[in-house]
This record gives structure tokens, sequence and C-alpha cells, in this order.
DNA sequence: GTGGCAAGCAAGTAGTTACTTGCACACAGA
DNA sequence: TCTGTGTGCAAGTAACTACTTGCTTGCCAC
């Protein structure tokens, strides 16, 4: 059916700019390119079009896995963190309104979280992994080092379009600076890394 | 005026929980203890009243300095970070909502990014202080250790509430990871980091 | 052609929104 | 005692909200 479809893409859409509240279904309907009536003719409410916008949206998207045996960190996390940051800057505006929702109406966002949850756990498996390989060594926590380069790449894709100035250097540098300094924290720099000029 | 200072806190309350759209006159001038009337007798109009009411709570921020010249880094860092985290922590709510009002309001959220470019700069000052003085090496870059730093800060702040299964070691702990995680990365480590233990 | 189905359109309902008006009351200073 | 001044209260406005109803139109299968 491609009216339902369409009125799930504008819904996520609408919502992504105008927040639950502004993603009136008068607009919706005008985003989706259909009369408001054939909207209440899909979904009984906007409560259920929501749900259902979600739901699919959380389906979609996919999971880059990272190595179970870690060979190549530096490279291994490279790839693997540009996939998450391009999937956060790319949705960046959605993820600042469930954000924002997510006290008033913590049904509509728990998939998001899982989502998150489970890409920290990713990670977190692959630093242990790191250390247990004897790549990483030093008096650390796995978890803070996880969030630690995860925290940087979001608040980096939250941050870098409102507060440019914050962020001089572009999006690609970005990613290689974070991981360069978690390697360098958790003591799995010497044999990945190539020299970049200063290096002190 | 007593009234007009329990209407903008009020209205900063009522933002914090509902966002721009949410925090209707009604909910304002009830949760103020007044009558709706009364509101607009003070302000003009609702966007008004937010204006004054997110200025003057800008205005009460506080700012906690670094100190010009690093003595101490770790406890210099413990302390400012703890700060900031305190801060980000206090006001999430208002910070999530105002998160997702930027786009469509980026005046009324001007005041909070200025703030955080401010802080931003104050710690990459401190940082590059500690590189001339030889207290940090290494090849990386001075704003994207700040902004590591910064981010996990204020990720961590952003979703401990939500996800606290990503959080496992309690607020304290984790600026303590989060800076000790940094000063490895940029290598200004060793002389002032107590042992931990399981020092490799 | 005829039936059925999906959609559009105009109109309407009931509730909420920001914001206004008019009047009553209570208190404080002259 | 009079007179502002600040407030509460009841009511009302116009616009918008989610959602409904009734009717019409186009299209596709038989």
């Amino acid at each position: 059916m491609d009216v339902r479809e369409a009125l799930l893409e504008a819904a996520t859409k609408v919502f992504a700019e105008f927040g639950l509240r502004g993603a009136t279904t008068r607009r919706i309907a005008q985003a989706a390119g259909v009369n408001e009536v054939t909207l209440f003719r899909h979904f009984k409410s906007k409560d259920e079009l929501f749900q259902a916008a979600l739901e699919t949206f959380a389906r979609r998207s996919q999971t880059r896995a990272l190595p179970d045996v870690p060979l190549h960190p530096r490279q291994e996390l490279l790839e693997w963190c540009r996939t998450q940051y391009r999937d956060l800057y790319k949705h960046r505006s959605l993820i600042r309104k469930a954000m924002a929702e997510q006290e008033e109406h913590p049904a509509h966002c728990a998939l998001g979280m899982e989502a998150s949850v489970r890409i920290a756990e990713q990670l977190s498996t692959y630093i242990t992994a790191l250390r247990q390989a004897g790549l990483a060594s030093g008096d650390w926590d796995v978890r803070a080092a996880t969030n630690m380069l995860l925290g940087a790449i979001f608040a980096d894709a939250m941050g870098r379009d409102t507060m440019p100035e914050r962020y001089p250097y572009n999006m690609r540098d970005a990613i290689e600076h974070y991981v360069d300094l978690l390697l360098n924290a958790i003591g799995a720099m010497a044999p990945a890394k190539p020299a970049r000029g200063r290096t002190a």
C-alpha cells in the first residue's frame, strides 16, 4: 500500500522537524501528499500512526558489526565509528526530538534507547577483546572507555551543525581524532597508528 | 516584584517538563500559583515571557574557571569537570528540550550555545597550556581532545537517567574515568595519577 | 457497463490554545 | 476616607487541534 508508506515516512519526517506536539495530522497529511481524512482511514489515531512510524523506522536501521576477533583495531574502529556517526548525524533532528519527548512518552523512544544500548555493548565487547588479545593495556574501565568514544561521537553529531566553532575539523577527521585519542587512552596505539608528522 | 519572578521560574520549569509547545500559559500560571490573566499583565505574550525567562536563567549560571597555569592537571580537571557535570545533569530536562527546539527557535537557545562554546574554549586553553608546560605530549588535536572529554560528560549527563545499563559506575567515578582516559590519551598521566591496583 | 474500493472534498464536533475584556475585591499610601 | 494598584474571576474571541460524517469521483476487475 503506497499511501500508508508515504504517511509513515511523512510522520517521521514531520516529527523530526516539529516534535510530537508540532507534528499535527494536517502537516503530516500535507507532507505525504494526501488528504487529512485519508490519514484517519489508515490509522485509527495520531498515536497509532506514530507507533507504527517509529517501529518501521527502527526496523529499517541496520547494524554494522565489529569483528569478534580484532585484527586491525584502528581500521576496524574507524569504519565502525564512521557508520555510527553517519547514522547519528543523518537522524540528528529526529534524535533531538526523541530525547526531548522521552520523559513524556517513554514508550515511543524505547526502541531508540535499546538500539543505543546494543551499540554500546558491541563496542564494549570489542574493547574487552582488545584487552584480552593483548592489544590494549592499562588501568581503565571498559564501559567508561566505550562511553567516552560513543559520547564524543554523539555530542559531535548533535552539536556540529549548531556550534560549528566548536568543531573546526571536518567530520571525517573527527572520527579519526576520537578513535586515535581512545586508542592512546587504552594503551592500544603502538602497532596500528601510522605517523602523522608531529609525533612526540 | 514577587509575582514576576515566580512566573519566570515557573516558565523555565514547565518548559523543561513539557517543551515550548507543551508549556501552555495555563500550566505556567498554575505552576506560579497565579491567575492566567496575571501572566498576560506582566508579559505581553508567551514569547516575551520565555525570552525573559531564558535570559534570567542564563544570567544566573555561574562559571567556574580553570587555572591559567596548570599545576595539578588531574585534580584541577576533576574539580572543573565535576562542576560542569553537575550543571548539565541538574538541567538535563531543560537542555534536552532546548536542543529539540533550537531548529525552530534558534534565538531562544543562542545563550545556551554560547555558554557551551565558552566552556569548550576554556578547556581548550587549559589543554594547550598543559602541552606548552610539557605536562602533555603526543600527536593529537587540542579541539578534538576537548570535545572528547566534554562529549563524554555531556552524553553521560543526558543519557544516564534513561539508559542506566550503559552507565554501571556512579556519577563521581564517571568523571574520574573520563578525566583519566583523557589524560592517558594526551600523554599526561605519568606524574599525577595515583595507582589504582591493576595498573599494567 | 456495473460493482466495489480507495481516495478527495466540504463541513462539522468538541476541546484546547493564546490572549482580551469587564468587573469585583483587597490592600497601601495620601 | 479616597484612590490607585495589583490581583482574581467569569466570560468571550479566533484560531487550531484530533477526529467524524456524508457525499462525490476515479479506477480496476468482471
